[in-house]
Formats: C-alpha cells, structure tokens, sequence
DNA sequence: GATTTTATGACCTTCTTTGACCTTATAACT
DNA sequence: AGTTATAAGGTCAAAGAAGGTCATAAAATC
C-alpha cells in the first residue's frame, strides 16, 4: 500500500508535530532527495494534503536560500477557531470543500470519527443531488450550526 | 458449489474474520492475479455478496497506491438498526418522526447525545425548508444511510 | 428451453509520478 | 550600478497506476 505522497505527508506530520513552534522550515530539494523522487513531487503533496482548508499554511520563497515553509494552523481557542471555520465556509459549500474542513475538525479533535462519517454523509453530493436545489447553501448553512453544536460543553 | 465468485467469497470472508479490527484492506489487481481472473470479476463479487443488506461496506481509493478496504459491520447493532429501520423508515420521513426515532436510537445507546444532536440539526425542518425540494425524502434516505455508519467496527 | 447467475473484456475515471520548461532571488563580475 | 551566473522554487501536461462500469458471452439452474 502507501504511496509516496502519503509517505511524504506522513512525514511532514511527523515533523510538524514535533516542532512546537507550529511551523517547519525546509529545502523542497532536499526532501525530494530524501524520498528519492522529483521535486515537484512534493508540490504535489503541498497542494493536494496541505490546504487551508486541511489547516495548513504553506510559504515559500524562490532563489538562493530558497525554502518551504509549512505553517500548522491549529491550537487556536475554539472561539477562533470556529470564527475561521466560519469564513472559511462562506455562503456555498462544495463537497469536496467540506470534506477537508470535516478532517480539519477531527484533527482538531472537535469531532470524533464517528460524527465525521455522519457528517460526511449528510454532506455527499450523491445524497443530496435530486433533493436539494442548492446543496452548497445547505451544507454551508448546515456546517455553521453544527460548528455550534460540537463546541457545546453540555453534551457528553 | 466451487464456483469462482464463491471461491472468492469464502477467502474474503476467512480474512476478514482473522482481521481483528474488523476491515481488511487489499488490491484488486493482485487478488485478481492469485484467483487468475480479470479484475472486474472481484467486483462483482463485492457488489453481490458484500453489500451493506448482508453486513457489509467496502471503500476504495483509485490511482498509485489504490486499494479495496472491505468493512464489517457489527452484527449485533446491525440488527438492532436494521429493525428499527424496516419498522420506521419508508420513503418519507417527518422531522417529527425523525426526532423520535433519533430518541430511540439514543435509548438503546446506539447513538451518543452528540451524534443526536448533530442528526437533528441536520433534520430539522427549519434548517432543511427552502434548500430542500423534499426533506421528507431526503431524510429517509440520509437516516438509512447514518444506520449504517452506526454499524461499522472499524469508528472507534 | 428459458431464466438467472457468473465470467470476461473493452473502455472510463481518479489519483500519482515524472520531466521539461519557467520564474524569482541572491551572488559574482564587470 | 548593471549584467550575468547560479540556486532555489513553481507550473503544467503527459505518462503511469490503480480501481469502476457496463454490455455481452458463457455457464448453471429451473
């Protein structure tokens, strides 16, 4: 199984986990020699698994002394947490963009595995087509309220 | 009774009882190849004898690195959940009802006040109305599917 | 003999990997 | 200062590596 761009992520993970400062600084080419592939390679982890989305933040710079930044945006207090997660749904939800905020969530241990799954349900297009008129408005709508309900402290 | 789709199933079905977790995880290509058959053989297989009516739920991931992920669902819940779901769901489900019968389910623990919670929010007319063209059917259809996930072994 | 179940193969979609070519920043020379 | 060399990272499209679908042929069952 694992493919080398879940290895790469894992890795990164690893790191990021390790680093108490939330962020990790590195080379793409040297990493890329390290898992012996091209370095566009890591872009593509880059773009596909460290989204803002998935809360990660990515910076870089060109040139000489060029380097990879990856910032974890986590450990905010819940407040903040839920205010970002408020802009970043929006008025319109796609599936896909739901998904990630959905792991985003379970991440940040808001919501366990189990719940992510019954969200995820409600969420997938293929439930909701034919239904709905405008999934995207639901699940965005749908996500806010629930957002509320997972930081409620009355519910264990 | 040594027809290769059932030759299939049993092997399948053996690992899966070994599998302490409740999954197992495997590639089509490569099971094709020890059965010396075409790989579409292996889904037929799966969409015959391992549907979710016979306990059962599999998840797969295409390209590099890709696999079939074949789930259990806990017999036990499954038939708890499988009569609840003949005795109250038909194609049109109420929030009424449906808040009932998330009751239920809560009395029998088959759900935590959470998850009900979230259910709820997701079933509730007020949020529904308007996006919705038939929330009736569109919450039948969603809670068939939520008792599914409440089967799974493999969300703890 | 008709119907249902099983097996196969051609073609499709999704995700990953690679490589050629592009842009930007710094350093080194005139 | 202005130009050229070098050292990064960025983009994008094509190839590769899975799994999915569907119609049809073959086999089994009734």
């Amino acid at each position: 199984m694992s493919n080398l761009a879940d290895q790469i992520e894992q890795y990164l993970k690893r790191i990021l986990e390790e680093a108490r400062e939330g962020y990790v600084v590195l080379q793409r080419g040297i990493l890329a020699e390290e898992f012996s592939c091209v370095p566009s390679q890591i872009n593509y982890v880059l773009s596909t698994r460290f989204t803002v989305e998935r809360g990660y933040l990515v910076e870089s710079r060109r040139g000489g002394g060029g380097y990879l930044r990856i910032v974890r945006l986590s450990s905010m207090a819940d407040r903040q947490l839920r205010q970002v997660m408020r802009e970043l749904i929006g008025d319109q939800l796609s599936q896909e963009r739901a998904y990630h905020l959905i792991g985003r969530l379970l991440d940040e241990s808001l919501l366990t595995l189990r719940e992510a799954e019954i969200i995820r349900c409600v969420f997938a297009q293929k439930n909701l087509s034919g239904k709905t008129t405008q999934p995207d408005e639901l699940r965005a709508l749908l996500l806010k309220k629930l957002l509320v309900i997972l930081c409620r402290e009355d519910l264990e």
